[in-house]
DNA sequence: TTTGGATGTTTCATACAATGAAACCTTGTT
DNA sequence: AACAAGGTTTCATTGTATGAAACATCCAAA
């Protein structure tokens, strides 16, 4: 029963896997490869090499060039690589709640912040469902209607409501004292909703995340086709929103 | 007696290797993900997650998250994307028609291949209106609905047809002699029309990609809530399709 | 035609690598 | 302090990944 000490380190690996991903990185200096060249290459086995490929072949990592019956890396990458990105803005770092938050709710989740007199959806993700909200990020909307702009109001410094409130871009249409009327109702609630308010067929309600200081980060959105977003189920939401933002809210400094 | 035996299905592949691909598709859906949840949803043992992720994290394929202590995918990925062979990829060749013809018609554009018995969506681009049918990249579904489903099965080997509709995994509730008529019809007439047949709420008009050779290629298909998406409106739609899928054709060897 | 060399594929016995269960940490919450 | 939840380590057991070698295919040269 004596035990090998060859390694100080233990390794905690799997040699399996481990080899398929040598394989996979073979494609980052060529794109395309045979199989006898990554045999060569990777100094496995061919027969070994042959397995390792069929695995990645059927998880679509790696497909065939019917042309000249090479390897080359499969769709399956795109896949990953369009999840990639990472950083430290709340865009990035509130992710993984808003991700959550979709699950809970199924329908698409935004993050707002104002910039001048406007605001701007700096992150989203949407439902899984087929018929679904869509939110492109970076778009620019105006601060006068929406449940999102109406938050970032609530919560906004007085100065900034005022000066906003009679820039000469406010429309026409919207008028001010029935908004900052709403402004007040949202602060005592602590949510928004809104019902085909900016866009037909679109209802959202959001609710203010704050930083430890209680200052207004962003606004956070759920938003969804108006034949399943009602009253009752977008105020069901609100809960389970302010738990999310309460989440976020910690995340920052 | 029989002399050729295709497609024994033998499996070839690697386990271990198997399971950490099955880890890296986690991350198609969320971008950070704990040990835990991962083995939840691959159903694999924690140890064997924790030894795989080890793995995958030791080549740089995945990477903690210093802030949540979530794994995310890391910059191997990058290295792997750049190095994707586009030129000769029907899902990379036909983007600026699918793109045409989605400002043509406003809905979502669809391609589909078939992969054994199942098809891959392996290129979308999606209507820009608010609501609209949403088509992730890479989707997977049974040959047996839908509009793309059948176009494919229209145009493919009788064999191949055989094949699939006596597949032990084709569904019971689908009738084989309704199908098999349709697939002649679909033949008649060159496109498939469905509605809300795999998916409430949604359908879809589908046309065949044919190269040179008149061999079948792809499945173009456009798609929208059925509240836009009437049978005549469909109808209207081929003819913009057909225009399209002979374009693509035409792009291919 | 045969020969050879270079690919990719399959078979098989065997060793040992991968595995699951359970114990063990760590951290945060009540 | 007790608990829960996520992550880490250990260990015996087995079944799977493995290399060698045979097999198959192709193509080009003799």
């Amino acid at each position: 029963m004596e035990k090998k000490r060859i390694n100080e380190e233990k390794k905690m690996t799997v040699r399996a896997a481990e080899r398929a991903l040598d394989i996979l990185l073979c494609f980052v200096q060529q794109s395309q490869l045979g199989l006898t060249e990554i045999a060569k290459q990777t100094k496995l086995n061919k027969s070994t090499v042959f397995r390792l490929l069929a695995t990645l072949e059927n998880k679509g990592f790696v497909k065939r060039d019917p042309e000249t019956d090479k390897y080359q890396l499969g769709f399956r990458i795109w896949e990953l690589a369009a999840n990639l990105d990472q950083s430290n803005d709340p865009a990035i770092l509130f992710l993984p709640e808003m991700e959550s938050l979709r699950d809970e709710l199924d329908e698409t989740v935004s993050l707002y912040i104002r910039d001048g007199n406007e605001r701007i959806r700096i992150q989203a993700v949407e439902s899984k469902q087929a018929i679904r909200r869509v939110a492109p990020i970076g778009a620019r909307m105006p601060l006068a209607v929406g449940a999102s702009s109406k938050v970032l109001m609530a919560y906004a410094d007085p100065k900034v409501v005022d000066q906003i409130l009679n820039d000469p871009m406010w429309p026409s249409g919207v008028n001010k004292e029935v908004y900052v009327a709403q402004l007040n109702q949202i602060r005592q609630e602590g949510y928004a909703i809104s019902i085909e308010e900016r866009e037909a067929g679109t209802a959202a309600v959001a609710v203010p995340i704050f930083n430890r200081r209680k200052q207004l980060i962003a606004a956070l959105a759920v938003s969804g086709p108006v034949s399943r977003m009602n009253v009752q189920k977008m105020i069901d939401f609100v809960p389970h929103m302010v738990r999310a933002a309460e989440q976020m809210g910690k995340k920052i400094g």
